[in-house]
DNA sequence: TGACAGTATGTCGGATTCGACATATCCTCC
DNA sequence: GGAGGATATGTCGAATCCGACATACTGTCA
């Protein structure tokens, strides 16, 4: 979470934790959680290494700006197999995919 | 493939290659393909290593034997979200899922 | 051989996710 | 302070996936 949106949060009174301390997860969706989060960091930063929009990456995937900003945001709504699909268009490697999970971990509180 | 299988198909007048081969697939989909089957046999390995019949571990996936046996076999319905939550379920932890990812490998012609 | 446990495959209704579009929000630069 | 590009959010119909059930296949043991 950015510096920034913290601090919106706690303004308008929300306790800023763990995503996993806020939702009560279990143990594995939090792990799940995790890994989500990590490739859609690594998406955001892989497009934005390229210098691209959310449009040109859009383009590329065959798919719509909005659909690349949820990717990137974590949304509820995308799954793994499009985070991962996304990636590899995008040329990433299984290596890096693989050590991209491998090393999630879920961003903590400040 | 296992090599009772391999006959089968080939007696039945199928090549026998990859599946990338078989399938004309693009770089990305191949890749995307062999994640997908090194987790199947993650799945497959962590229940045989645990005793466990599909149906029992069904029950503990809140599921059914008919969709991990689906999930074994690499079966097209199956996501890559749920063959992780599954592999988490059972047991396996990012660093493991992430390092199946990063090793895996299609299987070879014989 | 036949019974039985385990696994695979086909199908279905309901749930979820997809791309797309509209719109809102955010940021720079003038 | 507003124009314009980039990003985020809400919503929708269509496509896909899920659990479940039925049923077929496979191997083992008596």
């Amino acid at each position: 979470m950015k510096r920034a949106k913290q601090e919106k949060l706690q303004k308008r009174g929300w306790a800023v934790g763990t995503v996993a301390d806020f939702l009560a997860l279990t143990p594995e969706e939090a792990a799940f959680v995790e890994i989500k989060l990590a490739l859609s960091g690594a998406l955001r930063t892989l497009r934005q290494k390229a210098n691209l929009s959310q449009a040109q990456v859009a383009k590329q995937l065959r798919s719509s700006q909005s659909r690349v900003a949820k990717m990137e945001t974590g949304d509820p709504s995308v799954t793994l197999d499009l985070l991962v699909r996304s990636l590899l268009v995008l040329g990433a490697t299984k290596k890096t995919v693989g050590r991209t999970i491998e090393a999630a971990r879920l961003p903590h509180a400040a």
